[in-house]
Parts: C-alpha cells; sequence; structure tokens
DNA sequence: CTGTTAGCGCATTCAT
DNA sequence: ATGAATGCGCTAACAG
C-alpha cells in the first residue's frame, strides 16, 4: 500500500542501499544516479519511514525543547529561535533525510511532566534535547533530572540548558547558558534605591524555583547593601515579599497584599514583566498613580512592556540570542563555551514607571 | 548496551511477547505475571525502544501541533491546551507505552515550512496533527496542503483544525473548529458605529490570510450597513486599510500612516491585540489620548489586554476551550461536530479604550 | 561508486 | 494466558 525505500530502488533500477546514501547525502553518489533516485522519490511521492530509519541507525531526528509555559512569550521566544535553528530548511522539500524536527515539549511547570517528556523523547531516541527556564529546587527531583539526564546522555542524545544553572555534576549536559539572574534583579533594586525608595515590595515567583531565588536574592543583596534589611532574611524581608505563579495575576493580588500589610510602600517590584502588569493594575485600582505614587518594575522586558503606560522599567534578558544560541549548541554547530557554561547578561532598562518617591530626590 | 525488552523478558522469565502484552495492555496477562514484568521493567530502567515499537505497529504516538507563531501566546494558549489534553499523564511515569507524545511545531508563518513540518511528521507517522491558526490563500499552497492532508490522513493520522476554516473538499480533515472572525468584527466595528464614530482606520494583519480577511470582511460589513462606504471596495476602505503582520510594531507604524493619512480618524481597529497596542502606543506619541480624542480596539483578548490602560476594548475568542476541544478531537476522546466543522463564537468586550468620539454622543 | 547481506527492537500472527 | 516465529523498512557493514 505504502511507498517503500524498496519501491524507489525499483523504479530508479538501483539498490536500496543507494536510494538511501541518496537521500541522507552522506555518501558519496554519482551525480546522475542521484538525480534519477530522487525524481523516482518525486514519481512516487515517497516518504522515508522515520521509525525505520531510526532503528536501523539507532538514531532519530527528533529535538526536543522543554518549556515550563507555552503559553508565556518568554518561553516562546527562546523555543522559537532554538527552533529557528534547528530545523526545517524551510524550502519546502525535506524529500531526503538529514532534517532535524525541532518540537516544543510543555511541562506547566510539573516536574513530573517534565520527567515524563524526557522519558518520551528517550523512548524516541531523540538527538537532543534542549531545557529552557529555571529547575525546581527540590532535591529529590534534581537527583530524578540529574539521574535521567545521564541516561539520555549515554544513549547519546545532546543536552543543552538555555536559561538554568548548571547541574552540580554535570557529565550530561553538554552546555549550560544561564542568565544573571541574580545581577540583573541587584541592578534594578539598585535603581530604585538610587532614586530614593526604601520601602519596596517584591512579588516573587513560585517558592523553590532557581529563577525565583536567584531574583530575589539580587533584590535582598541590593537591600543589604543599602543597609535596609538585616544580613540574613529578616522577618521584614518576608512581610515586603510575597510569592506566587509567573503571571498577572500573581501581581495583582500580591500588590493588593503588600499595599494592604504596608501603605507606605513607594515601589512594587515584579518577579517578571506579566506581575508587574499585573502589579500595575492593583496599583491604580487603589488608586495610586504610577509612578507618582508608587514605582514599579519588572523583569524579562517582554515586547509588550514598553507598551505599557507609562513604559515599564525592567531588566532586559536577550531571549531570542539564548534560544538560537541553545539551539546552535544542540545541533553541534556552536562550539560549547569553556566549561560548558555560559553567563548571559541582564540589562537594566529604565523606563517610565520608575521615578522618585512622593517628594523625594534621587540620591 | 541498551535495555531491550528482551532483556526484561529474561528478568521477568516470561516471553518478550508477554512483556509486550503487558507495556501496551491491550490484552489479557495473569496479574502476577504483569507484575513480575513491571518489576523487571523499573529494575533495568527499561525504556521502550520508540521507533523499533513505531516500525513493527506501523504507527506512532507524536501528535503535531502546528502554530504560526510559538512566541505569540494567541497559539501558545489554544497549543497548551490540546496538549494537555493529549500528552503525559503527568503521574512521572510512562514506563509503558501508550502516551502520546505532544509537540509543538513553529511554522512562523511560512506556508513552505508548514509543508515541511506535515512531510516531518508524516514520516514519523504521527498519530494526529492539529493545524491552528488561519490559512494562506494562495491557491497553489492551497492545494499542495490538500494533497498533503489526504495523504497524511490515508496513513492513519487524525487530522483537526483549530481556529482554521474547513478546507473545501475535506475528506481528510476528521474535524474543523473555526472562529467567527467575521462576526466579531462586524460586531466590533457596530460597537465603534453606535458610539458615533464614522471614521475608522483599519490595521489588517498580512494580506492573503483568512483571518486577516474574515475581520477585515465583518469590519468592512458593518461599515457599509451604516451606509459609511460603497458596497464594495472602495479607494476610502483602501485608504483607511493597512495591512502588516500581526505585531505590535505593525499597529505602531500603521497607525502613523493612518494618522497621517486622515488626521480626522476618530477610531483605530487592530487586527488583533498585539496591533492594538502597538497603535495605542503610536496614538499617545501623536499627542493624543485615548479614547477621548482616538478610540483603540483589538481582537483576540489575550491576558494582557485588560491590563493595558485604559483596558482594551476587543472581541474575545475562547482560545483554551477551542485547543483543548482540537486536542480531544485529535484523541479521538471527543466526538467530532455533525458535518465536521463547528463554528466558535466570538464575543464583544467593551473596555475603557472605546469612548464617543469629541462632541458626539452614543447614537 | 554501487550491490549484497544482515540485523536494529518490537508487535503480531499463530500455536499451545 | 503464554510462547515461538515472522517481518515491519531501513541503515550499515562488507564486498566488489
Amino acid at each position: 500500500m505504502t511507498v517503500t525505500l524498496a519501491d524507489v530502488a525499483a523504479r530508479a533500477r538501483v539498490s536500496p542501499a543507494t536510494v538511501s546514501r541518496v537521500l541522507n547525502g552522506n555518501y558519496p553518489v554519482a551525480a546522475t544516479t542521484r538525480e534519477r533516485v530522487l525524481r523516482a522519490v518525486d514519481d512516487l511521492d515517497y516518504v522515508l519511514n522515520g521509525p525505520a530509519s531510526s532503528l536501523a541507525a539507532a538514531t532519530s531526528d527528533l529535538v526536543g525543547i522543554l518549556v515550563n509555559d507555552i503559553a508565556d512569550p518568554f518561553f516562546g521566544i527562546m523555543a522559537g529561535a532554538a527552533q529557528s535553528e534547528i530545523g526545517v530548511p524551510g524550502d519546502g522539500t525535506a524529500r531526503a533525510g538529514g532534517e532535524k524536527l525541532a518540537v516544543v515539549c510543555n511541562t506547566g511547570g510539573s516536574p513530573e511532566r517534565e520527567l515524563t517528556y524526557l522519558t518520551l523523547l528517550q523512548r524516541q531516541r531523540a538527538a537532543a534535547v534542549v531545557l529552557t527556564g529555571g529547575a525546581l529546587e527540590d532535591p529529590a527531583h534534581q537527583a530524578a533530572m540529574a539521574a535521567k539526564l545521564g541516561r539520555l546522555a549515554d544513549a547519546g542524545t545532546r543536552i543543552v540548558f538555555c536559561g538554568r544553572p548548571p547541574l552540580p555534576e554535570n557529565d550530561a549536559v553538554a552546555a549550560a547558558l544561564t542568565f544573571d539572574n541574580r545581577g540583573g534583579g541587584r541592578r534594578l533594586t539598585e535603581h530604585l534605591i538610587s532614586l530614593g525608595h526604601r520601602r519596596i515590595g517584591y512579588v516573587a515567583g513560585p517558592q523553590e524555583r532557581t529563577t525565583t531565588r536567584h531574583r530575589l536574592e539580587g533584590h535582598r543583596a541590593a537591600m543589604r547593601a543599602a543597609g535596609l534589611t538585616g544580613t540574613a532574611v529578616s522577618p521584614e524581608d518576608d512581610r515586603l515579599t510575597v510569592h506566587g505563579p509567573y503571571d498577572r495575576r500573581s501581581g495583582y493580588e500580591a500588590t493588593l497584599e503588600l499595599l494592604r500589610r504596608e501603605p507606605g510602600v513607594t515601589a512594587i517590584v515584579g518577579a517578571n514583566d506579566s506581575v508587574a502588569l499585573g502589579a500595575s493594575a492593583a496599583v491604580r485600582e487603589q488608586g495610586l498613580r504610577i509612578p507618582e505614587d508608587v514605582s514599579v518594575a519588572g523583569f524579562d522586558d517582554l515586547p509588550f512592556s514598553v507598551d505599557a503606560v507609562p513604559a515599564l522599567t525592567t531588566v532586559r534578558l536577550p531571549l531570542y540570542e539564548a534560544g538560537a544560541r541553545a539551539g546552535r549548541l544542540a545541533m553541534g554547530t556552536e562550539t560549547p563555551p569553556p566549561g560548558g557554561i555560559a553567563t548571559i547578561r541582564a540589562e537594566l532598562m529604565v523606563r517610565g514607571s520608575t521615578a522618585p518617591p512622593r517628594g523625594d530626590r534621587p540620591a
């Protein structure tokens, strides 16, 4: 019923092996023979049987990209960039083999689903896997991940981290691109402090996530350095920090809570831009103006942040560039950084949503 | 080196066939035997060889979800919803077979890449394919798509459309969920007209896309019904319409162009919410206020639209529900609508970004 | 440069 | 309810 490689071989009057060589292009074949084979492929509308090919070759052309939340442009931008480096030449052909199939898998932030997806990709004998976004800090899960990644690597799957801190013993991970979340968080809060803010509310991401912790640590480091809090996490820190998911609703609700706890806050920092947008809505709903009464800041610099009113002060992460680089690393078309680890700089973007607090002036 | 089914069989002291039956669960196996097999699976850390399994069974557990732009939440929301219905039980196990691997493929809006991805999924013998978003109206591409989808369907791949109009002769497509873009566009413009607007600029999406055309047709139908334009596309229509990609930058630039062409416009409609956000920025940059001087409206009601200032009047599409339903249709866990086609309602959301034009009052 | 041969690991007959 | 045998379609030696 379905056309096989043998059918193509018969029509082109060559052996199946020759057809295979033409399609995979990894072997010298006479030009005229190649032509004949390709014509037969087109004539018969032949499509390579991926499973058979993968079985025989003991590797597949599948590349998995794991994301925490596919509806969040933070991940969409990275995933799209990675995919554009990995997959699909875009000339519509794909008659032959060799094209990678870059696919995005949405874990929804669930550690179980993360592991399950890795198993599924292992089952498919994936050529590479890119893991984006922060990791869960639960020791049991980290151990399970390390074990799973080790097995994947042993089976020949190349593993790349993008926006995720490297594992302690990362024999498995070929390369890790990690964002300077701590530095970005610190510079952002330093900016607010230099404007004169002293009581700064922080709407953090979910607990036990590396991204959450690093951004918060940067914030607290800046506060400490300015003598605004103790050296350890103090009750004061806790009172001005609320955790929640990385979405606008969390920013909205946490900000209402912060304003209730401490009406004297003059600035709210969101763990990311979506949170900051929700925070802005809450601030306004309380009859306060941005930035005159309360400054608001975010993190990531997603495309919509510049269109917020007023434009959102935030920390820019080069998501597209990082994703593209991760894609090239997964393909093996870029040499890994020394030690397999590269830290990607986070740049402070000062815009209209932050200003000196009422009746104050910059330091 | 790598553990195979035969290894599991040896350890469990059963035949390979029995192990296969346990893993696929489609066959009666004694409880004690099953236990023994599953224990051996865990002991050996066995992972099914997907390619071998797919080759023997002539079908795979891969499900593809095609999107135009993975960085756009419009697609991310639908894809995430579909994926949550299709894949990954989330209990972390996935020891056995039967789990579907739902993966998202980013075409970037390119018709060639769309076809290439379909070929790649065909090569993998995908169990199902979900195509989201509008289609290109180029006849050559449509013919190529119809042919490709036909071949996929013949090979046993279930095909579902989500937010895409059905094909003329859709034997191949199991089900098509299509948004009422025309109706939504019409109701939105009717709303503006009822507020008293007469000169309404329209920032459309890219040419030759069904979504673009349908939304624009709805807009023009409302204009015509109000006697604000001729029955056909008139020069006037053209003068107040600018096409561009579905992003904020397009909205920004097109709006500057519209304000230059016709300073008397009192309202700008964006083809989607991102475009509307860019339009808002442009309007403000010209020193005009929203909605006092110029009303702005969008389409889709993405999560950030309610946080715009003022909150964006738009047309709500139930993206999550549609994606989830498409996922179930792809899995075969929901019966297709009569005729295989269902139209999904678009709901007008009136918010603060639209108001009567200066010195006017509602009709 | 090309043909021949022998599995890859599993699902599925058919037996029992 | 379980075991034995066959072949899915292709790639990768190995010859020539």
